[in-house]
DNA sequence: TTAATGTATAGAGTATAGTCTATACTTGTA
DNA sequence: TACAAGTATAGACTATACTCTATACATTAA
């Protein structure tokens, strides 16, 4: 598919995909068969690539973070060992950063109750 | 005390601090007792208000968000309704992310468990 | 074939959140 | 009293993540 089917497909502007390509996360190639011009075309790989990179940016990762995330989902980087590595440690972030959510729900759950009981 | 304390006892550096001061979501007060400077003097209330802008940007809150969020906290904006309002609303969003964190977790466990087992 | 629409590239502009520098005044210590 | 260190203000600079504009060429429908 070309770029615009793309955004339509995924919600991210045109802008914004040529931006992340420029970066590296996802890769469109030019058509073999068609030699008049080098429009990129884009397959179901660069659809999933840039679900993930919505999902990760979502929870919070930058796109330096997401982009390692996704050579290591790809192997495009890194020993078997190494990609383990990463997505250990990306799981251990994250269980922190559900831990920190949980505490400032808590605390927001308890100024609500005392809101709620007119002890303000 | 003067900024200097603020920012050792909190972490946060001094520039940031006045930075978040003319942004609104602090505010030191010169000390009356004094007539040859203007320097500002941050009680335990700033120290506390510091505390929250750095557990909710660590979850993702923008500053603008957090300043909503203080002047709710606080009360400085908003009948008690509203107040509760917005404090359901930021729990809300808080549950949306955590739910984020939990599938992307599973995602990656999933990748890593294959990659342990060698199936990739 | 021409006009509208789509694509590529490069580079400028914007928003957020700092971070640093310059200038000027104040305070505290030798 | 001199001087190092602290403070205030304003404004410049940086990084991240876009977002937009200009230019040029390609495609497609009338």
């Amino acid at each position: 598919m070309l770029i615009n089917e793309l955004s339509k497909k995924t919600g991210v502007s045109i802008h914004t995909i040529r931006y992340y390509e420029n970066l590296g996360l996802i890769q469109g190639v030019p058509d073999e068969n068609v030699k008049t011009n080098n429009y990129k075309n884009y397959g179901e790989d660069a659809e999933e690539r840039l679900g993930i990179i919505i999902e990760a940016k979502e929870v919070g990762f930058t796109l330096a973070e997401i982009r390692k995330l996704l050579d290591s989902w790809y192997g495009n980087s890194g020993t078997r060992t190494e990609q383990i590595e990463m997505f250990k440690l990306k799981i251990q972030e994250i269980e922190v950063k559900i831990c920190q959510f949980t505490q400032i729900k808590n605390r927001l759950e308890a100024v609500c109750k005392k809101l709620e009981n007119g002890q303000c």
